[in-house]
Order: C-alpha cells, then sequence, then structure tokens
DNA sequence: GTCAGTTTTGTTATAATATAACAGAACAAA
DNA sequence: TTTGTTCTGTTATATTATAACAAAACTGAC
C-alpha cells in the first residue's frame, strides 16, 4: 500500500497542474490507479490540504484549486471567467485593510474569508 | 392550481422570517402542502429569486437567504456565525472601491461578487 | 516483543444537493 | 381555434459529500 503522505502529494500535484477547478470526483477519477477507490478517501486528503491551506475549495464550483499564494488556510479571493472556466487566485491582502474595517462596523469577528469573483478573464475579454 | 407568483412571494417571505439560511429541501419540506412536490420546483422558484437579486445564495452553506440590501443579482457579502450559524448581509457598497481596484489589478472583468466571512458574530462572541 | 489503546484507512452504504428529460397545461397572438 | 411558445409537474438521475464500521497501522507502556 502507498503511504498516506505521498498519495496527499499527487493530489497537490495534480491540482497545480490543472488551471481549471477540479472536482472531488475528477480526482477519484484521476487517481483510481493509486488505490483510491472510494470517494471518502478523495475528501479526506482534501480536508488535510485544506487545512494546511495548501488548497482552496471553490464554493461556487464546488471544486478545488492549488494555493498559489500565501498558505493562509481558510482565505481565498479568486476571479472565476465565466467563458472558459479557469480560475486565478489573488492575493488575500488586497482585501485586508478592508476585511479589517468590516470587523469594526458590524461587530463580527472574522476568521475565515472567502471571495469569489466572477467575470471575464484577461484571455476571454 | 396556484399560480407561480404567489408561490414565489411564499418562497421569498419564508426566507426573510428566517434569520439562519435555508436550504431548498427545507423550502421543500415548508411547502409540500401548497403543491410543491419535487426539488426541482423549488430550484425554479430559487433560480428566478436569485436572477432578481431578492434572495443570495450563501455558496459555502448550500442554502439561501433573503437579501436585506440593495437587490442587485450577483452582488453579495455575507457574515456567518461558525457558533450559532446565523447569517448576517453586508452593504455591498463596502467593497465596492477594493471591487474596483481588482479588476484594475488582475485585467479581470468583475461580473458578481461574492463575499463569506466566517467568524463569530456579537452574539455569540 | 507484545499487549492495549488510539488513529488511520478501506469499504459499503447512504445522505444531501441539484439537474435532465419529457409530457401535458397554460398562455399568447395571429 | 389553431399553432407555436413558455411554464409546470413528474419521474428519474446526476453530482457532491458524509456516516458507520471493521480491519490495518501506529504508539507507548510494560
Amino acid at each position: 500500500m502507498k503511504p498516506r503522505k505521498q498519495r496527499q502529494q499527487l493530489i497537490y500535484d495534480y491540482l497545480r497542474e490543472k488551471n481549471t477547478p477540479q472536482s472531488a470526483y475528477d480526482i477519484l477519477d484521476a487517481f483510481r490507479d493509486h488505490g483510491i477507490r472510494a470517494p471518502v478517501q478523495v475528501y479526506r486528503e482534501l480536508k488535510k490540504l485544506l487545512e494546511c491551506g495548501l488548497i482552496h475549495k471553490v464554493e461556487s464550483l464546488n471544486a478545488y484549486i492549488a494555493c498559489k499564494h500565501e498558505h493562509r488556510s481558510g482565505q481565498s479571493v479568486v476571479a472565476i471567467c465565466n467563458d472558459c472556466g479557469s480560475v486565478q487566485e489573488m492575493s488575500v491582502s488586497v482585501f485586508s485593510d478592508h476585511f479589517q474595517s468590516l470587523s469594526d462596523w458590524e461587530e463580527f469577528t472574522p476568521q475565515e474569508m472567502n471571495i469569489e469573483v466572477k467575470g471575464r478573464c484577461s484571455d476571454c475579454d
């Protein structure tokens, strides 16, 4: 049996080489030859990768991408092209000022933040 | 048979009186007595309400809330309490400046924006 | 080492969310 | 009224995610 760390690495590498978000079932199909035979095995690896901030879930697509910026769990800003489906991650720091003011205004203590912007990427525009 | 408009209104009112997001299947259960017998009937009404900006989908919860601010389709900022599950909608305008700068920086033309912040609300803090 | 307790993994089953396909009803307008 | 269109209900199914549990692997005490 393959060690788990290697499997986790495989999934991470897989997501890194794709420029569109991949669903858990895409990953399942891609790694059937590597001992992954059930969805829960994928979800367990994804959970760990999410926890260390190596990947993000694109909530509006129910799909996953590799993190390209600061590896901070629970924080992501992504731009999704409605045309080609590509997803570009952006730096969280762009939003940090406003993020802070948000907490002041509404008496809400933020822990995680997910920003998803849909539109057209430069290639499709 | 009940007219569609009324059904749409019923779902909208239902979401407005709840302070936590409701799933499509919550709505289905709530309106079985009103001729709604299948998920697709709920999703069709939700789609129309989303299109006119009367409701938002909270993507990270797969659930729906009534819009409390500007009724702009495809734009929402919500704060989700990890403790009590309540969701507070915030004004989109808070983010509009940064939203604009995002488009300048990354050569991306934004059309829709969804911001979901998780943390603790003032009641639970 | 080996035993007991814990954590991880694999397997099966099932829950939760969402859409496809199609027929019939309602509607619009010539 | 007929014809084409849109809307609605129904059934089935696709997609995404988790529960439950047993077997395997790991850990530390003895």
